[in-house]
RNA sequence: GGCGGGGUAGCUCAGUUGGUUAGAGCGCGGGACUCAUAAGCCCGAGGUCAGUGGUUCGAUCCCACUUCCCGCUACCA
């Protein structure tokens, strides 16, 4: 059984600073990079930054600039949030580092010599901040500007010789190829939505530009620079070390079980990435999961409208914990997700204060109280003990089944069950009534204990620190956190030593 | 214009391979308790499951049409 696991967010194009988007995408990604670590896998998960190209050329030169030291700059402050972030990232990598050039001219060698790219001529309307080419029918004029209808952002004529990407060739096999893996795009919509372009006829792309030089120059003529989603996309495989196909990396990780992105740049994915490796005898990706936008009351984002939720400031004012399980929980993975602050508050107060703070802090004070803050010895087990703790063994293939499928709101839906039966267990045992027959309290606090044990292991790789806080009680470190031992009912020994726990989520006061 | 997804409680969303009283969380009203971050637990109010028509013994779930929202895509200009 192949116990690797590849996983991948989007590498950021840094011509702004990070925000909300990119939080989501690191976040989701770092929830089951740390997911699969605790099953098991050896798990490698990258993210990085974009670099090329003539929208960064340019805000280089508008700051009279170096790229690649305007690039160094704005790559820091997404690695900066890497950390922020507490993403468990193994690497991070640059689209202008050595490793990848050579990764990517290496793939552009193959591609040229099976024949998949050739020399010819392009002329359009093209757009620098999209890196796109339009159609007459794609733009307007408007007062003598040219622009792209669909982003509006201005186009200019450009005619220029270009290298192309037999992309045509690929139609009828990448629909083989996604019959073939139906899992491979997800969510089905957007599934449904690359099929039905793919089948609507594929045009050759334009792998390369002349216009500009802020890139990786084709090997063969270095009068071009090879088009940026080519290098870019490339990064997933420059990261294990490609082309040293018998790198460990390579052979270990390729292909990749998970690129997650946003839905807007599925086409580069989903279409042209599989098609760039299939062309050069490369297994594609196992699987590509769009995401949908965090947008903030119903709209998106934009400093006009004043609803920007900046990441760092909400980390600042409520803590990085609360934040990964708001969007984790809050947004329906796959669609689009709105968050506001008010929900978020509410979220930490009801979910994470009330419900799993609190439990563990009315079980753990008791437990101070009445058996000298150690795992008791215990009595026989009721029924009723037994039916809450075998919830996880009931539900182990299922949880996992989420895990695989990215089915993130039925992880955590199981969690809040979880966390509301432990604390009607507490209740209704009642165990501040049991001063008079110890052995059942102290097994009412040993399933209790047993209880926060197993649901924090399942909150580990949402709320990574906080659980760490929590699972430190039991002295259970990171590297001893096993998934599979919320199946068992005695994990924790009679007399082991339990460590103090302080307030772990404070209520947000109302105002 | 074509294709796809969706319109379910005040809010955010589940769900139903068609079957007796349609679910959760939050919010709201009431109750009993006291180990706990005045937390937790119990009870309750609140929905013509977008609209109309059809298939069926029976539709929120299937079909048709209408309407609104979103995504992908095309064409005209």
């Amino acid at each position: 059984m192949n116990k690797n696991y590849y996983i991948t967010t989007p590498i950021y194009y840094p011509s702004a600073k990070p925000h909300m988007g990119h939080a989501y995408s690191s976040i989701i990604a770092d929830f089951f990079a740390r997911l699969k670590r605790i099953q098991g896998f050896n798990v490698y998960f990258l993210t990085g930054t974009d670099e090329h190209g003539q929208k960064i050329q340019r805000a280089a030169e508008e700051k009279k600039m170096d790229p690649l030291l305007f690039c160094d700059e704005i790559s820091k402050t997404f690695r900066d949030l890497s950390r922020t972030l507490n993403l468990s990232n193994n690497d991070f990598i640059r689209t202008t580092e050595k490793r990848h050039s050579k990764s990517v001219k290496n793939l552009w060698n193959i591609l040229e010599k099976k024949g998949e790219i050739y020399l010819s001529k392009y002329s359009g309307w093209y757009s620098v901040s999209d890196e796109a080419f339009y159609t007459e029918s794609e733009i307007e004029d408007l007062d003598g500007v040219k622009m792209s209808i669909s982003s509006g952002s201005k186009v200019e004529w450009v005619e220029e010789e270009s290298y192309f990407f037999r992309l045509s060739n690929w139609q009828d096999k990448l629909i083989e190829f996604y019959n073939k893996n139906p899992d491979f795009i997800l969510p089905e919509t957007r599934k449904n939505e690359v099929i039905s372009f793919v089948k609507s006829g594929l045009k050759d792309l334009s792998v390369s530009r002349k216009s500009f030089n802020w890139g990786i120059k084709v090997p063969s003529n270095k009068d071009h620079v090879i088009y940026v989603w080519l290098d870019a996309l490339t990064n997933y495989l420059s990261a294990l070390n490609y082309p040293n196909e018998n790198d460990n990396l390579y052979k270990s990780f390729w292909p990749a079980d998970l690129h997650l992105i946003g839905k807007d740049i599925l086409r580069f994915h989903a279409i042209y990435w599989p098609a760039f490796l299939l062309a050069a005898d490369i297994e594609p990706p196992k699987r590509v999961f769009g995401h949908g936008w965090i947008l903030s009351g119903d709209e998106k984002m934009s400093k006009s409208k004043g609803n920007i939720l900046d990441p760092l400031e909400i980390i600042e004012n409520y803590g990085l914990d609360p934040l990964r399980y708001y969007l984790i929980k809050e947004v329906s993975f796959g669609n689009d997700g709105n968050i506001s602050q008010e929900k978020l508050e509410s979220c930490i107060n009801s979910d994470l204060a009330n419900n799993y703070g609190n439990l563990c802090q009315r079980v753990l004070a008791f437990c101070d109280k009445n058996a000298n803050l150690k795992v008791p010895d215990i009595n026989n087990l009721t029924e009723d003990d037994k039916i809450i703790l075998d919830q996880y063994s009931k539900y182990y293939d299922d949880l996992v089944k989420y895990s695989d499928n990215q089915d993130l709101n039925s992880y955590i839906n199981f969690i809040v069950e979880q966390l509301f039966s432990a604390n009607k267990y507490f209740n209704d045992q009642e165990p501040w009534k049991k001063k008079n027959d110890k052995l059942r309290m102290n097994t009412i606090i040993y399933v209790a204990l047993e209880l926060i044990r197993k649901v924090t292991i399942l909150l580990y790789p949402i709320i990574p620190s906080s659980s760490l806080k929590v699972l430190n009680i039991f002295g259970i470190n990171e590297e001893k956190i096993n998934f599979e031992t919320i199946k068992e009912n005695n994990y924790l020994k009679k007399g082991l030593k339990l460590n103090k726990l302080d307030i772990l989520f404070k209520k947000i006061e109302k105002k």
